[in-house]
DNA sequence: CGCAGTCTAGCAC
DNA sequence: GTGCTAGACTGCG
């Protein structure tokens, strides 16, 4: 399993409706570069296609910054947003409303 | 806001 | 193959 295939079975993870952080995939894939991890979405060898609904996609789009902000979509953040409220998730001025509770942690309580 | 730390991919030599 | 640069980040000053 290579440090890409890591981050995009973590991202699969996250269910409709919630968001994860790249702090928290990186840590959840045992690593630090939590720079390493938006790379990873950016150029994931999936294509754009992993950001639609499909059997083997990565909701790349229900993953933020730390701080719960918008930083960086293939299709475009305007695209991000949209995705994300699709699922109920609202999105204001580039960031995520009510952002702690809809935050999905992967490590157990 | 700016700098440093950490990791991968891409391009130059 | 080795080396340098840039990038969807984060934490500290």
């Amino acid at each position: 399993m290579t440090f890409n295939e890591k981050i995009w079975e973590l991202c699969k993870k996250v269910p409709e409706g919630k968001v994860t952080t790249y702090k928290l995939l990186a840590e959840a894939a045992g690593t630090k570069a939590y720079r390493a991890v938006g790379n990873a979405m950016n150029r994931n060898p999936n294509g754009l296609l992993s950001c639609g609904y499909g059997k083997d996609m990565v909701p790349c789009h229900r993953v933020v910054d730390s701080t719960g902000h918008l930083h960086g979509f293939a299709h475009g953040l305007r695209k991000k947003a949209e995705l994300l409220r699709k699922e109920g998730i609202k999105i204001k001025n580039n960031r995520i409303e009510n952002f702690e509770a809809t935050l999905y942690c992967f490590k157990p309580q």
